[in-house]
DNA sequence: TCTGGGGTCCTAGGACCC
DNA sequence: TCTGGGGTCCTAGGACCC
C-alpha cells in the first residue's frame, strides 16, 4: 500500500501559523509581483477564487476586505516543509517528497490493519507541533492514493484507506478527468471529444484505445485506477535533481539591454548556488528570453540559446560569463521583453568529474583554487536575503518599480 | 493597466552508423 | 529510370505536476 500525504491549502496555513486572525477568512497567497492567485483557503475557494486567477481581476474584493491576498513568504513555507516532511518520515517505513506540501508514503511490511492509526497519528502531530492540516489517503496505487486524499478533503476527513480499486468507482463517477493526476487541460479536452468525462469513464475504456490515444502515459494512468502499482518516482529518489532554473517575469517590458544583462548574471549566480548547494556540477547552460505573452499584437518571440561546457563546473564566475556571452546572442534589438531566465542542465555528481585528458597541471591547479573561492562565497552568502558578496556584472541600477528582493543591492555610486 | 516559477517525462523527426 | 533496413542518439516541442 502507498499513502499520499498532503498538507491542504499550504501556502495559506503557513500564513495562518503566523497571523491567527487569517483562521475562517477568504485568504489568497499571490505570485511574484503580486501576479496571480497560487493558493486559497477554503473559503476562498467557496467565494469563487480561482488557481491561478489574475489578481487584478478581483481588486474590488481585495480591497472592500471580504478577500486578505498576501504576497509569498516561501523561505517560510521551505522552513514549515522541512518539518512537515520530517514528521512523515517518523512514520513511514519509506517516503518520497513529492513537492513543498506533499509526499508518498512507501507501507511496505505495515499490516493494512495499521493504516488508518498511522495516518491519524501523522495528521494530529502536523497539527499539534506546526498548525498545518493534513489529509492522507491509503491505496493500491499513487494515483488511486491521490483520489483518496482528494476525496478525504471533500469531506472533510482527514484519513481514508481504500483496500480494493473497486471501491473507488463510485468515487471515480464523481470525478472529472481533468481531476485525474497526469491529465491536464489539453488532454481532458481531446478525452472529452471522445465521450469521456469522469475519471470513472476512462477507467472503464479499454487499454488498447487509451494507449493509442494517449500513450505511456495513459496506459500506466489506466492501469493505476485499477490497482496496478506502476508509476515511479524515480527523480524524487535521487539527491541530484536533473536541472535547476532560476527565471523571472519582469512588472513591466523592458528592452534595456544593460538591465536585461544584469538580472541574467543574478539568475546564473543564484542557479550556481543551488547546483554547489546539491553538490553538483553542470555540463550546459541555457539562456531564455519571452515577450509578453498576452501582447501578441506584434507576435511573440521565445529566443533561446546554450552552451555545453567541455568539463562539468559549478564556478559562477565560468557559468556568468557564458550565460552573458549566450544572451548577445540571441538579444534582438528594440524588442521588449518580459521574462527572462537561465538553466543548467546535465547535472553530475561533483566527485565524479574527472580531468579532461587535456587538463594540464595549471588548470587542474586553477580549478581547485576556484573550487575555494566558491566555497569562500557560499559560506559568506550564507542564508536568505541580499549576498554580500557578487559579480560586478550582477550589480544594476534596478529598475522603476521593480521590487523582487534584488534592484536594492545597487543604490549609490560610493558603494 | 494589471496575468508566476521550478521542475520532470515522452514523442516525433532528423542525423548518423553499419 | 532505378537507390535497404535496422538501430541509436540528439533535440525541440509538447504535455504534465505542484
Amino acid at each position: 500500500m502507498v499513502g499520499l500525504a498532503d498538507c491542504n491549502n499550504f501556502f495559506v496555513s503557513c500564513e495562518r501559523t503566523l497571523n491567527p486572525d487569517l483562521e475562517n477568512r477568504a485568504v489568497v497567497v499571490l505570485s511574484n509581483n503580486d501576479g496571480c492567485v497560487v493558493a486559497r483557503s477554503n473559503e476562498a475557494k467557496r467565494a469563487g477564487i480561482k488557481m491561478g486567477q489574475p489578481a487584478f481581476q478581483i481588486k474590488d474584493r481585495i480591497r472592500s476586505g471580504e478577500i486578505i491576498a498576501l504576497s509569498g513568504n516561501h523561505l517560510l513555507y521551505r522552513e514549515i516543509s522541512i518539518k512537515v516532511h520530517d514528521i512523515f518520515r517518523r512514520y513511514a517505513p519509506k517516503t518520497l517528497d513529492y513537492s513543498v506540501d506533499e509526499a508518498f508514503l512507501i507501507m511496505d511490511g505495515i499490516p493494512d490493519s495499521q493504516l488508518r492509526n498511522i495516518g491519524e497519528a501523522i495528521s494530529a502531530n502536523c497539527w499539534d507541533e506546526l498548525h498545518i492540516p493534513v489529509t492522507i489517503g491509503f491505496a493500491q496505487s499513487k494515483t488511486l492514493a491521490k483520489i483518496v486524499s482528494e476525496s478525504c478533503k471533500k469531506r472533510g476527513k482527514r484519513v481514508g484507506v481504500l483496500f480494493d480499486a473497486k471501491e473507488a468507482y463510485p468515487v471515480m463517477k464523481k470525478m472529472s478527468i481533468s481531476d485525474l493526476w497526469g491529465i491536464g487541460r489539453r488532454l481532458s479536452k481531446r478525452l472529452y471529444t471522445s465521450g469521456i468525462y469522469t475519471i470513472a469513464d476512462f477507467a472503464d475504456k479499454e487499454l488498447g484505445w487509451i494507449r493509442a490515444t494517449l500513450g505511456i502515459n495513459g496506459e500506466r494512468s489506466w492501469r493505476e485506477l485499477h490497482g496496478e502499482h506502476c508509476i515511479e518516482l524515480s527523480h524524487v529518489q535521487s539527491s541530484l535533481q536533473d536541472s535547476v532554473s532560476e527565471s523571472r517575469t519582469f512588472p513591466e517590458d523592458v528592452d534595456d539591454f544593460d538591465y536585461i544583462r544584469a538580472r541574467i548574471a543574478i539568475y546564473a549566480a543564484d542557479c550556481c548556488k543551488k547546483l554547489r548547494a546539491m553538490g553538483g556540477e553542470c555540463k550546459t547552460i541555457g539562456v531564455m528570453l519571452q515577450t509578453n505573452r498576452f501582447h501578441t499584437e506584434r507576435g511573440i518571440a521565445r529566443p533561446v540559446g546554450s552552451i555545453n561546457f567541455d568539463e562539468p563546473t559549478s564556478d559562477t564566475v565560468q557559468i556568468c560569463n557564458a550565460a552573458i556571452s549566450i544572451l548577445n546572442s540571441i538579444f534582438i534589438q528594440d524588442i521588449p521583453f518580459k521574462r527572462a531566465g537561465v538553466w543548467l542542465s546535465e547535472i553530475v555528481p561533483a566527485k565524479s568529474v574527472v580531468p579532461s585528458l587535456f587538463d594540464f597541471q595549471d588548470s587542474v591547479k586553477d580549478k581547485a583554487v576556484r573550487s575555494h573561492l566558491m566555497k569562500a562565497i557560499d559560506s559568506i552568502n550564507l542564508g536568505p536575503g541580499l549576498p554580500v558578496i557578487k559579480l560586478a556584472s550582477q550589480i544594476t541600477q534596478g529598475h522603476p518599480g521593480h521590487n523582487d528582493g534584488y534592484s536594492s543591492s545597487f543604490q549609490a555610486p560610493h558603494k
